[in-house]
DNA sequence: GCCGTTTTCGGCCCGACTGTTTTCAGTCG
């Protein structure tokens, strides 16, 4: 079984918690942490790397010691180190810090005092009152452990993005209502558009007399007010959506906004810049001598350390930065570069508008084609499409194109890829239309070779264009299946198969570093809106947000183009 | 454990809030 990046991320990741609960050097423990970040932003696989003979102590944040490490981990699939130190503490023990307020220290203390070592043991002491005797811990903490792991996961699960815009929208109009508000920005990583939020963050900068922090937990729809501060408070929503709301200076705002954007990884790695320029940045500004000499906007921030400014979706400390100081940004693809959809459902199978009106609703939105592609007829319950069916809907297309000005309607279909790796459809009617989508719709559990066999399989089929959905995944609901994603990558490139960015909140396939890999492999990416209802076209901006965070351009995608050039991406 | 146009040794981002304190450690972001 091959070491994947996965697995060395977690053995680092735990060596980081458990020496931390020995209080270990906080240094020690923050490179071990810093090494897993590096790790778990790498597009490409460290086992691969390794193979091929490259140095990772090139790696920000690995040195000669961790490259080592690391190097064992994919040999053995662990290290010693974290061996010894399981003998030393219980590995369950890092699993209690993920209890909010339970840090390394009091997870150490409940272990020398009590001997807890897990939530169950946890749980029974602190219904037996006995946390609250220890030093350090009290009626409060004892209270909030019990409330935790009673609410358990469920409620603490990342929100999709776009349910959690659906709930903070109303928040936002509400809190702008406040008349001596200055400035409201959301921030965090509902901004640089992750797929899923934890929290959702809000700064805010108010003239003399505002009131927002009292609007803010006076909101109606608040059901807890876990910390309110003059500067800081934290509401629990009711629909268990947590809302922090930062309150600063206008002329920090840019400062303050830069900072809470975050990731945490990139802001550390801005202030570490900034000492060096003999600056302290804070959310508060750029000082010097404590004299405040930058901040109002994000861009002062960037300018004053000597970069170019950094959209926030590539803010997650993975080359941006010295992409930013050296001018190799990319030119981010935007919403408005998109010409077309190439993924669009009808009633002809488990649509729920007819071809006129998807046809209609992406002319409006002003595309220049948009591709008619139902299912096949093996994804039987979506009602689909067999040979002679999906014949008449190419006439239909014909005909519909006859009447219809101003935008061009391309044939296509999603082709299911069968479990031996067969496409569902025959050739014959397969190369009437202008490019096929073809994906996975059933088997996901096969084993990663198979797995990948199956798709490098129908990937040899010469009227395959674009890959869709690859993972499979349903964020939340279905884990992505087991393929070997650069294999795959690296024989489309030969093959000129295109990957699909499928933007439908629940998918979201590929995930961003699965796009930026894309692109390093040479592959080219398709944003699409596999909509079922005409009001689903508008879903194009989730999956372009995922295509950003994947660094891509608008040359990286196809639908970007005017279908001249777009035709030529399907020729094989 | 990493890192270096002030350093190969001695630094390592920085501030707010809570709960526990009696002046602050721990935790969080």
């Amino acid at each position: 079984m091959p070491v994947n990046n996965r697995d060395i991320v977690r053995v680092f990741s735990k060596i980081a918690d458990l020496l931390e609960i020995k209080d270990a050097n906080p240094f020690r423990v923050r490179a071990y942490r810093e090494a897993a970040h590096t790790i778990n932003g790498l597009s490409e696989s460290v086992a691969r790397l390794i193979e091929e003979g490259e140095d990772l102590s090139g790696l920000p944040g690995i040195g000669k010691d961790l490259a080592g490490k690391i190097k064992t981990i994919v040999k053995t699939g662990s290290h010693p180190l974290l061996k010894d130190l399981k003998q030393e503490v219980p590995g369950e023990l890092s699993d209690l810090m993920k209890i909010k307020g339970i840090g390394p220290r009091k997870v150490s203390s409940l272990y020398e005092e009590l001997e807890i070592k897990n939530r169950r043991q946890l749980e029974k002491a602190a219904e037996k009152h006995r946390i609250r005797e220890l030093e350090g811990f009290g009626p409060k903490t004892e209270r909030n452990i019990l409330e935790q792991i009673k609410r358990r996961e469920k409620e603490h699960e990342r929100l999709k993005r776009a349910d959690a815009e659906k709930i903070i929208e109303p928040f936002i109009r509400y809190l702008r209502k406040e008349g001596k508000l200055e400035s409201l920005q959301i921030a965090g990583s509902f901004r640089r558009k992750k797929e899923t939020v934890g929290d959702v963050d809000i700064l805010a900068a108010g003239h003399r007399g505002c009131q927002i922090m009292d609007r803010f937990t006076g909101y109606e729809d608040v059901k807890e007010v876990l910390s309110s501060g003059d500067t800081r408070s934290s509401v629990i929503l009711k629909s268990g959506l947590q809302v922090d709301l930062r309150v600063v200076p206008q002329a920090g705002f840019g400062a303050a906004l830069h900072y809470f954007t975050g990731s945490q990884a990139h802001t550390v790695a801005i202030r570490k810049i900034a000492v060096k320029k003999n600056y302290k940045l804070n959310e508060y500004g750029g000082y010097r001598k404590n004299k405040r000499v930058f901040g109002r906007t994000e861009r002062e921030v960037y300018d004053k350390l000597g970069m170019n400014y950094i959209e926030p979706e590539l803010r997650e400390n993975r080359g941006e930065i010295d992409a930013a100081r050296t001018d190799n940004l990319p030119d981010l693809v935007k919403v408005d570069d998109i010409r077309g959809d190439l993924h669009v459902h009808t009633d002809a199978t488990d649509g729920r508008h007819s071809m006129e009106d998807m046809v209609k609703a992406a002319r409006k939105k002003g595309y220049k084609y948009v591709a008619i592609s139902d299912h096949s007829r093996n994804v039987t319950v979506a009602g689909g499409l067999g040979p002679k069916e999906l014949e008449e809907q190419l006439d239909r297309i014909d005909r519909l194109q006859e009447r219809t000005d101003g935008i061009r309607i391309l044939k296509s279909a999603e082709v299911d890829i069968l479990e031996d790796g067969t496409l569902d459809l025959p050739d014959g009617i397969l190369k009437k239309l202008d490019f096929t989508i073809c994906s996975v719709h059933y088997h996901f559990d096969l084993s990663r070779k198979k797995q990948t066999e199956r798709v490098l399989k129908a990937m040899d089929n010469r009227y395959m264009n674009i890959l869709g959905h690859a993972s499979g995944r349903l964020i939340h609901k279905r884990p992505p299946m087991e393929l070997d994603m650069e294999k795959l990558m690296k024989a489309a490139a030969d093959r000129r198969i295109h990957f699909e960015i499928n933007s439908h909140p629940d998918r979201l396939d590929l995930n961003d570093r699965h796009c930026r890999m894309g692109k390093e492999l040479g592959i080219k990416m398709a944003v699409t809106t596999d909509a079922h209802i005409t009001g689903s076209l508008d879903l194009m901006r989730f999956g372009v947000d995922q295509a950003r965070r994947g660094w891509l351009e608008a040359e990286d995608i196809i639908n970007t183009r005017p279908w001249k050039n777009l035709k030529s991406q399907f020729e094989r």
